[in-house]
DNA sequence: TGCTAAATCTCGAAC
DNA sequence: GTTCGAGGTTTAGCA
């Protein structure tokens, strides 16, 4: 950390001087103290008085945080433009986003707090058990599905949408297969439905079976699978990032 | 606020005590310091060494936040739990979620500050203009979608789902009426349109129309329901919200 | 820029 | 406890 600012129980010309010189610099603020919050846009809330975490990011998104919750209470998203200033006795933040036109305002009566950094952090995010994942890892062994099946495209066009990955089966018969990385849902059996109804219009009598692949399923998505004469596999999400992270380890250790 | 605790360039072992301290109480612990943090549970990630704030809220959740976006770069949902301890030469918080199993390690190599605080707020939070107001506000001003409209049912079940809102027109035909908050998607056409097809079915040879409400709705959206022989109305649900807030007066004024 | 689909989605309500 | 659907969903990828 190159710079900070710590203000404990601040005037609250203080904490706008603080806080509108962050902005101009690109570091971080926290403020921690009681307020009220509107938001108008794409709907309108209220929060009356309480004492919360308000937290101003160097891209202008802004967070207001109870002391519970995972979810702020209110917000504003990246690019926001934010200004601080003192409005009769009090403290005013306001934060206006163009597209869509949305505006939020916090009203401070009081700020315990205020903390500003100017935080270093340079280091990569990777994650890891994506759908995509799960897609490569399937293309790759497709014996995680089923064995003697021949994966032939995947991201296949379709009028609905994409099928994940196109196949062939050891009989012949076409099998259209939807991953979800997630507990599938029935609306994940319906869509899969579709595609293979969409499929077997153009299959000229050929055989085209489906199947959804997820870690587990719902009872509803299982019967509507039943129902629809389509077929459940399970298959977890890690054990794909397993597989496509040693293969690809492989190919490194080989060149 | 009834008790807070500052504590700058503390020592591992003091930041330990403190936030252990305020876990135990259900304070709100701010943490700033160089970390990395590892992830493990419905996915994995990993990110390296870097300048970041951690939240620690009295409900188990817990965030680390960058310095830019929006969303925290790790996470832990409300209900884990948490635990501080020093190993080593580095400061370690691991939270534990039981269902799913997933887990969250933050190492700290340094801490510049630690903010722990008893923050007071009681206040409610409400929200207008959801797809709730929307169906409200239908129900009681049809004419908000097609002049001589006549609602009968809210939340009527199909095989597939609920249809929004279940009317009549003029001329006799059933209208199915699905309402968005949010521009429409192709998705939300196709939705409808299975709607229409299931109640079709079943109408005994009687019109079946179906609408699309929304603010506004996506070219594929439009074309789909060009395509299946359906409607679109622009619907704000802002105006919707004031609709509804204004009867709800009007009923509380006459009392 | 608009649109689509994934997400460690989260969250709440209904069953 | 499970399931289902809304959300100020957000976000990334791609046309």
């Amino acid at each position: 950390m190159h710079k900070y600012k710590l203000l404990l129980n601040p005037s609250l010309d203080e904490t706008v001087h603080v806080v509108n010189e962050a902005l101009k610099k690109g570091f971080l603020s926290l403020l921690v103290g009681l307020c009220r919050v509107n938001y108008k846009g794409r709907a309108s809330s209220v929060l009356g008085w309480g004492e919360r975490l308000v937290i101003i990011k160097r891209d202008g998104s802004v967070l207001v945080h109870r002391t519970w919750d995972f979810q702020p209470v209110n917000w504003q998203p990246p690019g926001s433009v934010l200004q601080a200033s003192t409005r009769g006795r009090n403290l005013t933040i306001r934060s206006v986003r163009l597209k869509p036109r949305e505006s939020l305002e916090i009203e401070f009566e009081k700020v315990f707090s205020v903390l500003v950094m100017d935080l270093v952090d340079e280091a990569e995010f990777t994650m890891y058990a994506s759908e995509k994942d799960m897609q490569k890892a399937v293309m790759a062994n497709p014996e995680l599905v089923e064995e003697g099946l021949r994966p032939l495209v995947k991201e296949k066009e379709v009028e609905h949408g994409f099928i994940d990955v196109y196949a062939v089966d050891r009989e012949g018969n076409i099998v259209i297969i939807e991953l979800k990385r997630r507990i599938a849902t029935s609306d994940d059996a319906l869509q899969l439905s579709s595609y293979v109804e969409e499929v077997k219009k153009r299959s000229g009598g050929r055989g085209v079976r489906g199947i959804l692949v997820a870690p587990s399923a719902s009872k509803k998505a299982l019967f509507l699978l039943e129902k629809h004469g389509l077929e459940f596999r399970t298959l977890n999400p890690q054990k794909c990032a397993e597989l496509v992270e040693s293969s690809s380890k492989r190919i490194t250790d080989f060149f």
